[in-house]
DNA sequence: GTTGAGCGTT
């Protein structure tokens, strides 16, 4: 998304990416590009959104096609105060499909094992991760020390319900009206292209959400009784006729 | 209208 029109990732391969942290939850990609920009040939801006609601997470990719130029950029546009926000330029660290990063750098993709060896410490997955809650339902023990992972983790959760209960109120627009005054042109691609990613199953869609009835009938033969019944009548129909057949034959 | 550490997209 916002690759300049394409969608998917972009040309992958050696490619320069600068994480751009602490931008406004309002910039976007068209605010971004001119700046970066100016330092080099940008290749892809991505702004990673929430899932359900498409906001921004604060943060960006900018691919660079030339090291030099991103290092530029870093240089010049790391401390920047953009839509009122100091924003932190800096090379990114991982790839998105665990590609190898050097400065900044997709070098080539590494096995999983080891792309997981690089991520020791305790990286706190963003909040809109449905992995991360399953994972919260079906490991029980919360028994851990309330560290700093934790108590994250509780916090994007508690934000997470705050805004399921906004979303399930009847009169409800999903879509951000953000960009009132805001004419992202990428962004506005990524909206017109997919408008129903932020807007989950309207609330609740009955066929995905089976409701987990505790007690159900232990036998599945009682479950379904009309059907055992019509089953029941049309054999004793079946029956009725052999006989009467066989009467008018003799 | 809100949030604020972080590493990624049909």
């Amino acid at each position: 998304m916002s690759h300049f029109g394409r969608s998917g990732p972009p040309d992958i391969t050696d490619t320069y990416s600068l994480h751009v942290l602490n931008i406004s939850f309002r910039t976007t990609a068209d605010d971004l590009f001119p700046l970066f920009d100016k330092y080099g040939k940008v290749v892809d801006i991505f702004i990673p959104r929430d899932r359900r609601t498409g906001e921004s997470r604060g943060f960006a990719f900018v691919r660079y096609k030339y090291a030099d130029e991103a290092q530029k950029a870093v240089e010049k546009l790391d401390g920047r105060v953009v839509d009122g926000r100091e924003m932190t330029v800096q090379f990114a660290k991982y790839g998105p499909n665990a590609e190898r990063i050097h400065k900044g750098r997709v070098i080539e993709p590494v096995p999983r094992s080891r792309y997981r060896s690089r991520s020791r410490s305790p990286r706190r997955r963003h909040r809109d991760d449905y992995r991360d809650r399953d994972y919260l339902r079906r490991s029980r023990s919360r028994s851990r020390s309330r560290d700093r992972y934790d108590r994250d983790r509780h916090r994007g959760r508690d934000k997470e319900e705050r805004r399921h209960r906004r979303t399930r109120s009847p009169s409800c627009s999903p879509s951000p009206d953000y960009h009132k005054d805001r004419k992202g042109r990428y962004d506005d691609e990524r909206r017109s292209r997919s408008p129903s990613q932020d807007s989950p199953p309207s609330r609740h869609s009955p066929s995905s959400h089976r409701s987990p009835s505790p007690r159900k009938s232990p036998s599945p033969r009682d479950e379904s009784p009309d059907r055992h019944s019509a089953a029941v009548l049309e054999a004793v129909m079946r029956h009725e006729i052999l006989i009467l057949l066989l009467l008018l034959l003799f």
